[in-house]
DNA sequence: ATCGGCTCGCGCAA
DNA sequence: TGCGCGAAGCCGAT
């Protein structure tokens, strides 16, 4: 593993004891390079390794359908991981209490966790630091490009970006090695407790926004979601993404939302499947230069979830047109009621209701069409940036952050033709859906779920 | 079907 | 200081 990946958090007082990772937003057993950096450790010391994943019980409003599939796939860490002479522990609380806590009562020796830009990751982390006197390490496991090391600052667009992942890529773009057992054993083996999914009738959950029965959670289920596409749909990614009919995109983001699968791991199939060149570059520019823009935004701009990060140009056009008239008006329950005039947004709206995920060219719209039909757009960014967070499996990322900022700031994103409420931020109505796809036989599809 | 204009600012060449 | 060009578009002209 490249020694990049990895950053000290703490350098901390060396003394002997086991080695804990804390799994946050990595959830998988295999590719993951923060485990085996933590495995390394733990062999070079000769000591035990586990595992310890911190279950918040109201972590930013999240619901059933995201715990639910979050749990399924820790049970299924857990299993792995016992296989191979890991424990792994699930402790409920804060973080900022629970992991000093477990690393004094066991008397762990180092402590290493994954990456995450997020501002709560980021705060419960600092808390860890300032309660704990041990080493502590930080490896960025999600991004194949360590999110440090890709880029100092926050870039202003893909292609600002481009560039630096591409110099870097092929270094970084490395195999994972083979999972081995760890030869140590975990001696002083706190209580089991409950698994995950058995928790989930006593967790205070919003129960309204329930499990989705169409999409597996876990990573053999998302290792296999990841075999279909790419020998079946990676051939046509580039002709049929944009086609919400056809359903051409990998439905892969619930799984990389929770790291249940390994964005690097989907790199390197793509990379050596059979298809052309072309198909490799589209689909290589999404999973890995688009999404890894999002960390970067999300790592280096404090304001990510609101207006007061889009980029100057776009808050100065936005308040120009503040106070342009709104021929549509709508609140925020009409809205996710799917109760507006326009039957394609709200197709989108139940598509995302009803199975968790919606097709990525209509979340542009969708947003767009949030600010067009609110009273500003702080309010439109709120409401955009709440239901996605609601219904999306793969809500509360920091691509979904990137996304709304996208399509109502203009981040990431050129000026365009001056248009009521939008002023220069980019402009899509229905008819552009039109001359992409059917869109009466999606709205037709949506409503058969 | 295809094309140009719309419009802004970064990053690089000079 | 000038210039090319960009994360998924729209619209009207041809």
């Amino acid at each position: 593993m490249r020694e990049e990946r990895v950053r000290v958090l703490k350098v901390g007082e060396e003394k002997r004891g086991p080695v804990l990772y804390w799994m946050s937003r990595d959830q998988r057993a295999s590719d993951n390079w923060a485990l085996l950096f933590a495995q390394s450790l733990a062999l070079e010391k000769k000591v035990p390794l586990g595992v310890v994943f911190c279950l918040v019980e109201d972590f930013l409003g999240a619901t059933l359908r995201q715990y639910g599939f979050m749990l399924r796939g820790l049970d299924e860490v857990k299993t792995s991981l016992e296989e191979r002479n890991i424990p792994f522990f699930l402790l409920q609380g804060t973080p900022g209490t629970e992991i000093p806590r477990f690393v004094r009562e066991e008397n762990v020796g180092s402590l290493v966790t994954d990456f995450d830009p997020l501002r709560i990751k980021r705060a419960w982390k600092k808390t860890v630091m300032e309660n704990v006197t041990l080493p502590f390490y930080e490896v960025d496991a999600h991004n194949v490009v360590p999110a440090f090391i890709a880029s100092p600052k926050e870039e202003y667009a893909a292609r600002t970006f481009r560039p630096r992942i591409s110099r870097v890529l092929d270094e970084f773009l490395d195999g994972f090695p083979d999972p081995v057992n760890h030869p140590f054993p975990w001696r002083r083996k706190k209580a089991a407790g409950e698994g995950g999914a058995e928790r989930l009738p006593s967790l205070p959950l919003d129960r309204t926004v329930g499990e989705v029965p169409w999409l597996r959670p876990g990573t053999a289920a998302g290792m296999g979601a990841l075999e279909d596409f790419v020998r079946n749909g990676l051939a046509a990614y580039p002709g049929s993404r944009n086609d919400p009919v056809r359903d051409g995109q990998s439905q892969l983001s619930p799984y990389l939302h929770f790291g249940q699968i390994a964005p690097q791991r989907v790199a390197l199939a793509v990379r050596s499947a059979p298809v052309s060149p072309e198909a490799k570059k589209v689909f290589l520019e999404e999973i890995v230069v688009r999404r890894e823009l999002s960390d970067n935004f999300c790592l280096r701009n404090e304001d990510y979830d609101s207006l007061e990060g889009a980029p100057a140009w776009a808050r100065k056009t936005l308040h120009d047109h503040r106070r342009d008239r709104r021929p549509y008006r709508y609140r925020t329950e009409e809205l996710e009621g799917a109760e507006t005039h326009d039957p394609l947004w709200n197709a989108a709206q139940m598509e995302m209701v009803k199975r968790g995920k919606m097709h990525g060219y209509l979340r542009m719209y969708w947003a767009k069409k949030i600010l067009e039909w609110t009273g500003t757009p702080e309010e439109a960014l709120d409401i955009a940036i709440g239901l996605n967070d609601k219904y999306e499996l793969d809500g509360r990322d920091p691509n979904g952050y990137a996304g709304c900022l996208w399509s109502i700031g203009g981040l990431h994103d050129r000026a365009w033709p001056v248009r009521p409420v939008f002023g220069s931020i980019r402009y899509m109505n229905d008819r552009g859906a039109r001359r992409k796809f059917d869109v009466d036989a999606y709205i037709r599809k949506v409503a058969s779920l």
